[in-house]
DNA sequence: CTGCATTGTGAACAGTGTTTACAAAGTGAA
DNA sequence: TTCACTTTGTAAACACTGTTCACAATGCAG
């Protein structure tokens, strides 16, 4: 018993092992100039070896990312304690886009399908999903407590999903800083926050529906 | 002089035909599953053979991104003809998503670093840079007539192209659609460009100004 | 005809992910 | 201890990958 609870600890050990080496070469190197004989070389194992841990490649890719999820997902526990929906809101963009510069690799590796395009996409929505739902629900409440106008919930969950994750994305890899050199990296998400999101609520606060805006423009 | 330029004439229609093979197999197959062998084979030739019309596989892909540019830069000539500034932002918003829906594969090679993450990012940002100075120039008269309010051209430009190309970004990997099947895919783009640019066009209707905004949320 | 440049090829090289046969070592029971 | 069994690690191989190179064939210019 004692004897086989060490033996799983010991197997635990091996894929932490592996794992991080793989973490830390694909962070250095990016994804696709990383492979499986490199990993193992660096911890000076065959690169057999690696396949009595992991089933393939992607397996382990896959690994990582569910990890980075879990991550993820903890910087996102505090949003619970955050009462006010719109704060909320904006809080959980914060943290997005945090992650997305804090670790653009690991951001890449979680959310631009890119990086392991190998990897088959159906194992990787399930993880992502309940993410999704919190998010929703908290434009949910922006939208019942009247702080977003008269959108529909699946437009404002589609626009501003769309606004932070295009941001990170163009941040993380790079095109925001090569087009606008002079764009201050540190205040332009908050800014960019402020430039979708505030319009939204002044709007609201003064009671204008989608309805009455069929005649502009 | 006429054999010469017979030879020329050879020359292009071989490389049209490697880069149309190819193209056709990166549609079907993704980027990453179609090999130099597998282009050469599809056209009965020797893989060394491509290597007479292009440097390496680097160089084949962005010549395909070079000619997807292109493509794309057609299609936005008739901005050119779009006076008022607000209707040419939206207009290009629309061809961008336009693109992306209806080629997305073609999207993916163009937009998304991931497709060839081995291709350098320099031969390719400054071939898009012209497209970026126009937009630029189109939010800038936005600003200028008062019709975004009175933000920032920087911010305006951030804020907008994150919104449409994080949306281009979404569906063309099929996480919009993954999260949120009951979307209607035809409308959500012009949703969206609503909800992002109509309340800030109310707002600068209105007269308001970032400063004023300060003491709100 | 004689060079010369261009085009296509088979073979090779170094690298990839993955599988397999096999050996070594540890474990649990008789 | 001995026996059977599972687990771990490895070298070698397989079928790929992108790329290079010597070589032959072709077509053209002087």
């Amino acid at each position: 018993m004692t004897t086989s609870s060490r033996k799983d600890s010991e197997h635990k050990r091996m894929r932490r092992l592996i794992l991080d080496a793989a973490k830390e070469l694909f962070a250095k190197d990016g994804f696709d100039n990383v492979s499986v004989r490199k990993i193992a070389s660096k911890i000076n194992y065959s690169p057999a070896a690696l396949y009595r841990y992991f089933k393939n490649k992607e397996d382990l890719i896959l690994s990582l990312k569910f990890e980075g999820m879990d991550k993820f997902g903890q910087m996102q526990v505090r949003l619970m304690d955050i009462e006010d929906p719109f704060e909320r809101l904006r809080e959980g963009g914060r943290i997005y886009l945090d992650y997305a510069r804090k670790e653009p690799e690991y951001y890449d590796l979680l959310f631009n399908r890119s990086a392991p395009s190998f990897c088959d996409p159906k194992k990787w929505v399930g993880k992502t999903h309940q993410n999704f739902i919190n998010f929703k629900e908290t434009v949910r409440q922006c939208i019942e407590t009247g702080v977003l106008g008269d959108v529909s919930v699946d437009i404002a969950v589609a626009s501003l999903w769309a606004s932070v994750h295009g941001l990170a994305s163009l941040a993380s890899t790079g095109r925001l800083q090569g087009n606008m050199p002079q764009l201050d990296m540190d205040t332009v998400f908050e800014d960019v926050l402020d430039f979708i999101t505030i319009p939204q609520k002044e709007r609201a606060k003064r009671g204008v529906t989608n309805e009455n805006n069929k005649d502009i423009s």
